[in-house]
DNA sequence: TCAATAACTGAACAACGTTCAATAAATATA
DNA sequence: TATATTTATTGAACGTTGTTCAGTTATTGA
């Protein structure tokens, strides 16, 4: 299971001490309370020493979003199997929601942090990056499985990318303006179901035909 | 025009005076490079002086985001008169973006602040402390001349209020998206259009008939 | 004019991210 | 096994941050 040399494994599993004490204190107290030297008691090490596995706060933040959109990705996908794909999709979006106030401090960083990392790098279109991000695939996919089974139309200028780009910015509207302007009052998840059906009533068949 | 004492007009005067470096030093050079000494240095005063005026930083970023929200409501009803709501309740949405994506640091800012300021002061329900802020006013608004004008169906469980707030969480989600993920490439307002135009579908009254 | 009040500031504090020379440990070489 | 070399670790320091406070200067009301 384990290979490289010993040297080597023991880098790794300092740097996933690393990584695992950031995410543990962003989420027992909050990312203000984040900092090296604090991650450097939790690890029994120096400050100093931070700077041997990372070159900065920045690069270990980047690890700490990377693992949360892993976790979210996980998150989307352990709804049971359902037959009806619009219920699938719908609480795909649901389980979005939740992933976002459970961890509302990860949460946020998660997108406060991501933009530096994507956009700049390569050449690949906008749209390319985004299908290879495992988070928006699960979204891909609930929509391709309702286009499939005809009760989504796509159209020339509109087609299934449009629609679930559309889904994430509904689900992430939802959890972002709960985290932000609600942050302490209960979030009634039987009204964002409805609003998820209102969404998904926007893209069906009937409604296009006027 | 201007009241009160030479003195507290003094007073008032510094905190604009304040307040305004510290939008301009946001807008033209990012809310990282925000501080106290930066806004001290703007406005020809010690660092210490800024606090015989603002307790805090917090307390003068408070300020600029409620300066904010207020820039954010004018820009919502710039829009020119429209016979149509549905086109109005659309362009409000669009200029949502709009200025999101014109002041992307200081859009993030407001909605990383604001709900500390918000949520825990009183006693009053969520619905009323929301409907007595003047941005979502504007998209109640437009969603109750949608309704009364026979396009939009309500129901006991989802009212004005709720479809409103599912407007607001859509066009933030299409801001919040737009400003993290692709915050280099360029934004399709077509495309933004289109995606709110199904969002309209979804509660519209054809749509509820099955 | 003068005492009282308000406004202002220099210097300092603690905490932050980060660097670096110096030390300790692990490894490779003989 | 003993030694040279590379790697890991750290204490101390730098510059910057928000913030405080004693002391100074300016403004005000009597």
């Amino acid at each position: 299971m384990e290979n490289g040399k010993p040297r080597t494994r023991r880098n790794v599993r300092i740097r996933q001490a690393i990584i695992k004490s950031a995410i543990e204190i962003i989420h027992h107290e909050g990312v203000a309370e984040l900092s090296i030297r604090r991650i450097a008691d939790a690890i029994d090490y120096s400050p100093a020493s931070i700077y041997e596995y990372y070159a900065n706060k920045e690069d270990i933040l980047g690890e700490v979003c990377a693992e949360g959109f892993s976790k979210l990705t996980a998150t989307l996908t352990e709804y049971p199997p359902e037959s009806d794909p619009r219920v699938a999709a719908r609480e795909c979006g649901v389980q979005y929601v939740r992933f976002a106030l459970a961890n509302p401090d990860y949460f946020l960083l998660m997108f406060s942090k991501v933009g530096k990392q994507l956009s700049r790098n390569t050449e690949e279109s906008h749209q390319d990056q985004l299908l290879r991000s495992p988070a928006f695939n699960v979204i891909h996919t609930h929509i391709q499985a309702l286009v499939d089974a005809g009760f989504f139309e796509v159209t020339p200028s509109y087609g299934v990318f449009q629609i679930a780009l559309s889904g994430w910015q509904m689900v992430h509207g939802i959890a972002m303006l709960s985290l932000t302007m609600q942050r302490n009052g209960p979030v009634d998840y039987s009204v964002i179901r409805l609003t998820l059906d209102a969404w998904q009533r926007g893209f069906s068949r009937a409604a296009e035909e006027r």
